[in-house]
DNA sequence: GTCTATAGACCGATAGAC
DNA sequence: GTCTATCGGTCTATAGAC
């Protein structure tokens, strides 16, 4: 990602990124400082900006490092054989978070939530890119199922995702994503394809 | 709402709230600044604090506005006779709405999201309450329908349509929700019931 | 009741010593 | 490369004239 390896030696430039993550998350964008993420990282506030011009700069990062997990995540599913095993893994792996998503609802949903209102323009645009990337893993599925309307079913599974954390994390309740998991597993089996 | 008829005389307050929802939607509440508010609502700046002791106290004002015109919303579809035309009645309208979700979200799926990241208590205690009222009103279709399940389904239901405003606000598409919208009303149409 | 002017606090970003 | 100290700007909230 950078050049300056040596800079990276001890680390702080990962420790930002993912102390950027955590805080962002917590907080959402615009409550978080940089304060606040300098000290989640152990990294004092005016070294920061050796890393990152600007604070948009590092939530970029934040956004990059979680595309690269939502990547690795959807690729382990790959070691189920169907792609109904596939889709039904994929939603149990979700339900697995549910505390997280009572506490602050999920990461990428928020963050897209909120930068499709930021002012900055190059922030707005890398939002989509973050719920492209399971919308498109969620259509392949479909269509290896053999659906026509893989895309919608795509769009369908992975709103009902964002829409049941958004719920969660309203009511502050994991178990109102646990039973709407159970149901989109019924789901999943009950789809002809 | 208030006593001092007087001071509405006006409409000043009724003006700030108005105002107050409005940018609340388009720029989220911690980017909206009381100026923002004010110039939206045509009142100086130091008038606002004549109305409201904290801004705060106007973001609730604000909630408890959308809260009265969901329930003015949900009750305008009393007039269809059955509960299924009833439920189809509600997707098809928040499916009108699709240009305004494109541009900001829900206003009051956006509104919960924020606020459940916010540090007042009080104020993250009033989100919930928002996104009970169409919950509770889904609940009672599909109780009315006869399902035993209504409570899953009204969730189910409702976090599809939040979700779906997520992502037709992150990819700036209208056309997402008009999908969404006609394969939530077969799924109504094909509940057994 | 209405409005201006500003206090007081905080944040992003920079300058510059080491 | 690292860190402190601080500037300039912005925001909420208040004081006080009218």
């Amino acid at each position: 990602m950078t050049d300056s390896v040596a800079a990276t030696r001890t680390g702080k430039r990962e420790r930002l990124v993912d102390g950027a993550r955590q805080v962002l998350h917590a907080q959402g964008v615009e409550a978080s400082t940089l304060a606040d993420i300098a000290a989640a990282a152990d990294v004092p506030l005016g070294n920061v900006y050796y890393y990152f011009k600007t604070k948009d700069e590092l939530v970029e990062a934040a956004i990059e490092a979680h595309a690269a997990d939502i990547r690795a995540f959807l690729a382990s599913f790959e070691r189920h054989r169907t792609p109904r095993a596939r889709l039904k893994a994929f939603v149990r792996a979700l339900v697995e978070q549910r505390d997280l998503a009572a506490r602050s609802g999920c990461p990428h949903g928020t963050l897209c939530s909120e930068l499709a209102k930021h002012d900055d323009d190059d922030l707005r645009d890398v939002a989509p890119q973050l719920i492209q990337i399971p919308v498109d893993w969620a259509e392949q599925q479909f269509r290896e199922l053999g659906r026509r309307d893989a895309r919608d079913l795509a769009i369908a599974l992975i709103a009902s995702y964002q829409g049941i954390s958004l719920l969660t994390n309203t009511f502050r309740n994991p178990t109102l994503m646990e039973r709407e998991g159970r149901r989109l597993e019924r789901w999943i089996d009950e789809l002809a394809g």
